[in-house]
DNA sequence: CCGCGGCCTTTTGTTGCGCCATCTTCGTCC
DNA sequence: GGACGAAGATGGCGCAACAAAAGGCCGCGG
């Protein structure tokens, strides 16, 4: 599947990159599976773009095909079967926010207020940055047909977010020293927060980009945790 | 599967004498219609679990008619179309939420306080009562194609609401004498919250069932305004 | 007993996925 | 350095699934 490609290219990275380096070596950096990686993104890309223009029913791989500028074989040819092509779009997605989240969240040296802040940051950047792909996550995790793809993919690292916020609610009020504070009630609504505006911002692209995900965010955990959390103005 | 069908007809006209007395109080109403009407429903109901079982991409006339125990013909002709017969659905679950709607928040001779306790409720209640409905809404309103249909039938309620809640809110700021508060970003923040709410328990069920819903809302409710409302324990 | 309305079967035309035969382009081996 | 082989790409086709239309049947009510 799109995994042996993966693999190839991060052995190609590793030294064609300074390949401009006059005559050494004779880089054997195989072009035809440039081509063949560049045309996968394409894909994925033209695949992402339709999926959150149009939905789920109404993609076929004719049309992505036609979207990229190729024939349907071609699409056929790298990922075997459209179910195929979905999972590594998803795939692709969630990789995308786990990096995003890495940086924001996992970053060496940040304190765990800095951490919580940085989750509700990444939710928010995530929607605003990239709209579309807030789309495609939301069309995957609605249809059960492909949610059993989104089970696989997304659920599990959506999951694993809220227990890592909700580990970083645990210290905070812990070394803060708050008693009587319902961490799961918090942690629960941040993430009905989260996912209420993805999806309505989803179904009603006019609301977006006011701060009401951000400012209530920080409410809540103002009110959970005043020493620890500004409230916006 | 539609042999079936027609003896169980069949067997229904010869059977109405047994149901009641010989001589039961001269039905009215026509017997076909009746008939009619209840294939209409089953169909929708069939159709609702359909579509939340199983989502929009692999529902197709045959498999509701398969579901209903008919024909995929009889399924056509009582809606002229799939597009016609979601639309119906869509209608249906809409009337659902309004006649909960008007229970709970416009009955007469409430408070605005009470109304606003009451839209909590109604989004609460549907979400428990009827899960699959509630998926139903989320499938239609992820899918941009179908979401044509929700965007006509769905959308403007939706947005009825939210107004009619934020109404609610000013007049409770302004008789209680409160300044300074943000109703936009309020009722923005609970909309996100039911929605929220909706869209993760669908794709996430064992999540249901908390009150985590409930007691953020009355948490925001009681921030913003004390004296009116309760917080819950 | 007759006509109509609800119900069903069969047919038709369309669409989409996945595969095959073929062609091109590029590394590699002798 | 020239031919071979493999990866990448193309167009088209077969099979299956689907929505929808055309037409026939039957029981019910008048």
């Amino acid at each position: 599947m799109a995994q042996q490609k993966a693999a190839a290219a991060k052995r190609k990275g590793a030294m064609a990159k300074d390949g401009v380096s006059a005559n050494d070596a004779a880089p054997p950096k195989d072009r035809r599976r440039e081509r063949g990686e560049a045309s996968v993104q394409r894909i994925i890309d033209a695949t992402i773009e339709l999926i959150a223009e149009e939905g789920l029913a109404s993609v076929t791989m004719q049309r992505i095909a036609e979207h990229v500028g190729s024939s349907n074989a071609l699409v056929v040819f790298h990922f075997r079967s459209k179910e195929n092509l979905f999972r590594a779009v998803l795939q692709y997605l969630s990789d995308r926010y786990d990096e995003l989240w890495v940086t924001l969240v996992r970053a060496p040296g940040l304190s765990p207020v800095e951490r919580a802040l940085g989750a509700v940051d990444c939710a928010q950047r995530f929607a605003r940055q990239h709209p579309k792909w807030v789309s495609v996550f939301v069309v995957f995790s609605s249809d059960r047909k492909s949610m059993q793809i989104y089970d696989e993919i997304g659920l599990p690292s959506d999951l694993a977010y809220t227990a890592e916020a909700r580990e970083l609610l645990i210290e905070i009020s812990r070394s803060g020293g708050y008693t009587g504070v319902d961490i799961d009630t918090l942690s629960e609504s941040l993430n009905y927060l989260v996912h209420g505006a993805w999806y309505w911002d989803h179904l009603n692209p006019s609301s977006r980009d006011t701060n009401v995900l951000r400012k209530t965010m920080l409410l809540l955990l103002h009110q959970a945790f005043p020493r620890h959390f500004e409230l916006m103005r």
